[in-house]
DNA sequence: TTGTAAGCGTTATCAG
DNA sequence: CTGATAACGCTTACAA
């Protein structure tokens, strides 16, 4: 019984009632099937079989299943019915091969939070959701050699529809260009604008930083230690460029003895945290350039009894789940990164329209939690 | 002059050497072009015109990039040296559909832990890494009603290779059979043996969470509190399970008062810790069934002023990175995911094989770290 | 060991 | 508005 599998599949709800049209089906596709053959062995029905069932030709069925304006609505609904009864399901691939391209998107990155992978995918998921895109990761491995002809070899094999760059990936000019050369759309996310609008989707976060080292500034404190990002990474500079901004700003000093640098891991953070807090006298507070090393700073800071937020102040950036699990739970700075990456996914697929993309940036917020205090005046 | 984007693209090393090859090809190219096309208009460079400078057949081309072992050496290297000189690769949408069915495997999720989540997309691509596979995710809501529809249609569209369904998600038995009518390869991961060999790798959380629990009865601990996770979840069940036996078999009680029930998150953790902290005498140690719980647990404490570990000790599940980082860093238990993830993918390819699927169940570790210490005896 | 012919299930072209 | 016919690029019989 041809497609009785899938029959069911649709329409779970669907009962005994109209099955006359299915046995019509069945007959005309016993006989001459000459043509498409998808009733044999019991695979899935092809769009020969709705078109013989409805008594229209193949392309009909293509119109009514690609929601072609041009058609009588009594001519779609008897594709329609013939469609449900027989439980067809357009196959992609065949799809994929006549139209030129698929309909996969692909996330690239090489990043080492997991948070933020994550929250892209779920932003990118909402985006396709209710279309046959679907979403296919590829975490490279940045520093290795062979990182650019590897994702070469993925976009040539894969044919994509287009991919999503996620930072610090998303920040290499020459992955972009090759997909360019590939013809492979694209869209960036970073923590700056990275190309042109068309292509990118970011953050501000020298911004964001500028406004979290106010926070501390009108608290009082005036050391202040930075723990910087790692080399490389437009983020970290982005943030530092922040930081140094609002000190500026507000005519604060910046030694380069409260500058440490670090990898964006929690290690890095330990120690760093500890060459800023063995200075004399040490900062009353830290601006760390993501919460993994901020939390590193606050291990650094109970290793020497130092209470946190009375001795010292620390805020974080990126609002991952270790920021409020922490004691105490950090302030820190929330990027919306799942609506970047819906807005990002829609950029692509709306890449082939006519009106020239807008510009995207979005707003990032200080989430003000417990590791921030005023600075009390000394005696 | 066709092809030549993608000429680069696999050969960068190419220099001028050998190009007679490719202006015959120009040629060949040039004329008579009835059948594929391919060469027209900058596309890429197709299985035909790789025939036709060869000068064999389309389905000796075939057999070339497709390590048939029935072809003559010479033969062999002709088409290679045609396909580079080309830089063809083949179309896997094309191949997807003659052969029945794509090269993408998915990945079937719920899980809000998105460390295992990335951890297993690891093992995979690992496991697929140098194949023309690619990982496809796809999220889903457990809890929404129209979740296994969803599910349904997203397979029957995406006609995939094979899925790998991730905890809690894979324990559910109606999914699997859905693959199964589909005719969608799958493989389970869980806590447990959920499945015949063939779909199923697993851990041993039982066995884990007892000899956890037993590391805490060794250092004299009596009164120990759990802090379960959600109904429903399997995993939860297993770790209770062994947590249970251990206590059993060491003949230590396990009143009702000592066991609170969370939900896997951290919120859930502090108010289960409070709750089993409150008790009179309250618990030396409480072993919370994953680390986000644990590190609840220890929020709890610390709002009762109770030193870990001195006033009490902690044990959690997953080792995840909260478990290194919050302090005093957590002894907790560490699973293979990623080795379970790729372990997965190798059954799934394997499928089609012969011989019967070995069992694979991986072996948890416990990590000691610093939430556990002695009891002392008192006064 | 290699080649020929016939699909695989869709969409595009261009006529009616 | 609808339909015949030809792509799309590859694989799998079945011959040679």
């Amino acid at each position: 019984m041809p497609g009785s599998d899938r029959g069911r599949a649709t329409s779970d709800r669907e009962t005994e009632g109209r099955c006359a049209l299915a046995d019509v089906a069945l007959a005309a596709l016993g006989s001459g099937s000459r043509e498409s053959g998808g009733s044999v062995r019991g695979s899935s029905p092809t769009i020969n079989d709705v078109a013989r069932v409805a008594g229209v030709s193949k392309k009909t069925v293509s119109r009514v299943i690609n929601d072609s304006p041009l058609l009588r609505v009594e001519t779609r609904q008897r594709v329609e019915l013939a469609i449900a009864e027989l439980g067809f399901v357009p196959n992609l691939q065949a799809r994929g091969l006549a139209m030129g391209h698929n309909s996969l998107i692909g996330l690239i990155h090489d990043n080492p939070n997991s948070q933020m992978v994550l929250g892209v995918q779920q932003g990118i998921l909402e985006a396709i959701r209710d279309t046959d895109f679907a979403l296919v990761v590829r975490p490279v491995d940045r520093g290795s050699p062979g990182m650019m002809d590897d994702v070469r070899r993925f976009l040539e094999r894969q044919r994509l529809f287009g991919v999503m760059l996620l930072p610090p990936i998303s920040e290499n000019d020459l992955l972009a260009r090759h997909c360019a050369e590939l013809g492979c759309r694209y869209v960036r996310m970073g923590s700056a604008r990275l190309d042109a609008d068309a292509h990118c989707v970011s953050s501000n976060d020298a911004e964001a930083v500028a406004a979290a080292t106010r926070h501390l500034i009108v608290r009082g404190h005036r050391r202040i230690g930075l723990v910087a990002g790692p080399h490389g990474f437009r983020s970290a500079k982005e943030r530092r460029a922040g930081f140094e901004a609002a000190l500026n700003e507000a005519n604060v000093a910046l030694p380069r003895s409260l500058i440490a640098q670090g990898d964006y891991r929690f290690d890095s953070g330990v120690i760093a945290g500890s060459r800023l807090l063995d200075q004399v006298p040490p900062p009353t507070a830290i601006f760390a350039c993501n919460d993994e090393m901020a939390a590193g700073v606050l291990h650094a800071a109970r290793q020497r009894d130092l209470a946190v937020p009375r001795d010292l102040s620390i805020i974080g950036f990126d609002d991952t789940p270790i920021a409020a699990h922490v004691w105490p739970p950090l302030t820190t700075v929330r990027w919306p990164i799942q609506a970047m990456g819906q807005a990002a996914a829609r950029k692509l697929l709306d890449g082939s329209s006519d009106a020239p993309a807008p510009p995207s940036v979005f707003p990032s917020k200080l989430i003000v939690r417990g590791s921030v205090a005023d600075l009390e005046v000394g005696p």
